[in-house]
DNA sequence: GTACAACTTCAAGTCAACTTGAGGTCAAGT
DNA sequence: ACTTGACCTCAAGTTGACTTGAAGTTGTAC
């Protein structure tokens, strides 16, 4: 049997659910290595799984593969965490974001206004909408 | 002086902060209309503006621009309660995908093992983002 | 009456994160 | 030996929501 600390791509792909290209993709950015070859093949180390779960978590989180990558610096797999604290914050921001959005619009289904346009508290919430349109742009990042 | 119920680009650019350029865009598209020309230049009814609010808050609430269309059907800015109902809950969802996320971001950023990786804490928040990423893609969608 | 800032059109460019396609290689099973 | 399917490379295409640029027009303030 081949080296057990060895995963073709097919394997990694199976295991984490990520399409062989994307991990082609990741490992051209830097993002995993590879451990060396079979023929032309790619071995990866088993840990890559783990990695990978890693650059999930960031992407979840709404960090960029740039950002990602600015995580995993030198020495290996080590996070930054004042990056993730950061991210922590911006995560609450976007979930209070989100909350208001949420009720706004649960608000909205269920008013009894014949047109939101006569809806008060419709009205107050696009007002809101807007105020914060005018705060700053709303860059679409990646959830 | 002009009719007051007119907005030229500049006017609703500066109200509602959104560039002309996306302006410009959102007509093509069929999300807002202008009233007529003067000379060439678009005019656009005052209440525009609201539109265009309601524009942002679809946009916030993941909504694509396609989307957002569909709701301004026929006979007005008339808005799909069902749709508005479902977002709702899937950004219900997309709330406690978040928070989960946040608190394992906060606790990664605070926790004192020496490596991530030995941290069963961690270990377990990147399970879960594993198991998430192996039941549906992620597609990214804009906020 | 003229300068010029603000508008116009239309096509093309941008961004991130991938995906797809063409054309080729190769290991393993039958 | 040979088929086959999983892998390879590299360039180009995709998506959505805009932005930018070039080239032209015009309302308005002076």
């Amino acid at each position: 049997m081949s080296n057990s600390n060895a995963l073709d791509i097919g394997k990694v792909a199976k295991e984490t659910g990520l399409p062989a290209s994307t991990l082609r993709y990741y490992e051209d950015k830097g993002l995993i290595k590879s451990n060396g070859r079979n023929g032309l093949r790619r071995l990866f180390p088993n840990n890559v799984i783990q990695r990978l779960a890693l650059i999930s978590l960031g992407r979840m989180a709404g960090l960029s593969l740039d950002e990602i990558g600015t995580m995993f610096t030198a020495q290996g797999p080590e996070i930054n965490r004042e990056l993730l604290s950061n991210k922590a914050d911006e995560l609450d921001e976007k979930i209070k974001e989100l909350s208001a959005m949420r009720d706004g619009l649960r608000h909205a289904a269920a008013c009894p206004a014949p047109s939101h346009f006569e809806c008060p508290k419709f009205l107050k919430l696009l007002d809101i909408v807007g105020k914060s349109k005018r705060k700053k742009r709303v860059k679409s990042k990646p959830i």
